[in-house]
DNA sequence: CGGTTTGTTTTGTCAAGACTGAACAAGGTG
DNA sequence: CACCTTGTTCAGTCTTGACAAAACAAACCG
């Protein structure tokens, strides 16, 4: 997981005080920029991956429009981004009275792990049917058969593990759940 | 995993000996088709998903140009998806004596289940150095280290299983072992 | 009511990547 | 040697999707 450094380096040598601040603001950055990646490998799109960076190291929620800026990107891509999160489940718009704007924080509830662990599953269903559908004592050996019981052990095992982690996180109660892309 | 029926599906009414082997080919141009959308939500091309399926569920090793005809495709596409996948580790090409032509089957070392175990333990990394960065006792209770441990724990646990499923093969010997994708 | 803030939707541009078809290389074979 | 066969590579087309910018909607404020 390689990121390129921001663009513009500041020279913080001239501050010596600033820099546990800088090397933490450094970390944030490319922890973001590897999250935008990360999460473009499961086809999300990078702004995606980098709003739930940035708001995994977001103590408290964040604003509609420091997000914007923040990632300097425009206004309508948060938006279409925080919708598609929100509808995932991953990050959650929250409200405060008297106060007309939007504030985004991770879920709690884990979204991203139940979407993949229902994709193993999807996978698993197929192979199985394939394997049906074969019919029993094949060609020698039935070399076929044995790859596709490979295959779907090997969507099983995917599957259940998440699954019990998802489980092991539920039971786990209120503390220390992420959305755990 | 939604899969559309291939596009001509020949009256199968008139021979009634033939519904069984008419059953099984449609059943593995499913197969092959939600192996092909599988890797590609992998990002994989398309149609070295659908090789990978084909190659599954086809006890002898399979003719270059069959391929290519088989899935009604260029020879070029087939030369790229196949050099691509056994570089990959994931597909083998054999040749055979007084034979000039390339053959191709699954391989049985499973190079992909290797691929995806490396990205999570990648994740993993990043998740941790920013851990690192953040400095012990921070805001109140934490909640962004606490966040990190569960996003480690999640990465963790995904490429240990995998691991362990790759020694598990690895230990099995020759038999009953796939591609894993 | 006009004007402002906040967020959404739409429109257009751009880039990435998959795929085809054709040109190409490298061996066989008559 | 001319001519297949087999596979690779290259150039061009096409599709997809991300993104920005601008138009838009809605709520609020004066």
């Amino acid at each position: 997981m390689t990121v390129s450094e921001p663009t513009p380096v500041p020279d913080r040598s001239a501050e010596p005080a600033a820099a546990a601040e800088y090397a933490l603001h450094a970390a944030e950055e490319r922890f973001i920029e590897g999250m935008g990646l990360a999460l473009e490998e499961d086809r999300l799109p990078r702004i995606a991956g980098r709003l739930v960076g940035l708001l995994i190291v977001s103590p408290r929620p964040q604003r509609f429009d420091h997000l914007a800026e923040r990632l300097r990107v425009s206004r309508g891509s948060i938006s279409t981004n925080t919708r598609l999160l929100e509808n995932m489940g991953v990050i959650e718009r929250v409200t405060r009275p008297g106060d007309r704007r939007d504030y985004f924080q991770i879920n709690e509830q884990p979204g991203l792990l139940q979407r993949v662990a229902d994709r193993f599953r999807d996978r698993q269903a197929m192979a199985e049917e394939m394997k049906q559908a074969l019919a029993p004592g094949a060609d020698g050996g039935d070399v076929v058969g044995d790859r596709l019981d490979g295959l779907i052990r090997f969507y099983a095992i995917l599957a259940d593990s998440l699954n019990s982690m998802l489980a092991a996180i539920e039971e786990a109660g209120g503390n220390s759940r992420s959305g755990a892309p």
